[in-house]
DNA sequence: CGCATACATCTGTATATCGTGATACACGGG
DNA sequence: CCCGTGTATCACGATATACAGATGTATGCG
């Protein structure tokens, strides 16, 4: 083996893309792409059972991608700045495909709407 | 489940990030960022098993990340341009990281000389 | 308190993926 | 045409990941 490869990181690098290698992952980001959103939001707009919805959020913020803040009941979810710079990049990209949609944009703000007063389903 | 997440198609980057989700693969990615190797010159320099090496490149092109030619015993390995926009971003940002690798360029030149007269290993 | 809601975690099961060794195929040289 | 080398694929066991359902925890409210 050689020394370059050995040493060479691409563990930070390999994370983002293994936590990303999911289709339900990259909707939750494509949707965050546009801001914060409970878990509530992200299973109706996602259509997931409970349990999966929660347990992709935990696979995302393990690999560092998302962080939540607890608000009463709900629990937010958003997007973290990435210190590695290739990985900031690469997501970069990311959000500014989704940001660029504007579909999801409309959706986010349905979303938004649903928590609050009214309960998210 | 609303309709923009549901029509939004992120299959081809969910494709390219699960294919890049795994060190090795990461690995390849950025030996062959410096051009095209063959499959030996990989082994060697990742410290691969012939199978595993095989069927790494096998999953990599199936994610349309890489194609093969054959020149003679040889079976040589190189990036593919990506015709998906987001797609293309993402990998660009890892050869534009990878490539500006020194030490990676001056392995990916030892293995070049590898191959040819003398055999790979 | 007791209860309802939102979320997290555990449990079991099915499937996918990893690495390795064995085998099959492709090509070039004697 | 056989044989060696390089590569692909198959077969296997080990591990990881997927989802759904059940249970546990936290918060807010009457």
């Amino acid at each position: 083996m050689l020394s370059s490869t050995e040493h060479l990181e691409v563990r930070p690098i390999t994370r983002l893309f293994r936590a990303l290698g999911d289709e339900t992952r990259m909707r939750i980001v494509a949707l965050l792409a546009h801001g914060e959103l409970c878990v509530c939001h992200l299973e109706s707009a996602l259509d997931l059972g409970q349990s999966t919805a929660s347990r992709h959020l935990g696979i995302l913020k393990a690999a560092g991608v998302v962080d939540s803040r607890r608000d009463g009941t709900w629990v937010y979810y958003r997007l973290v700045e990435q210190e590695h710079e290739t990985t900031a990049q690469a997501l970069g990209v990311l959000t500014a495909a989704f940001g660029a949609e504007r579909a999801l944009k409309s959706d986010h703000a349905k979303l938004r709407k649903a928590c609050g007063p009214n309960p998210c389903k």
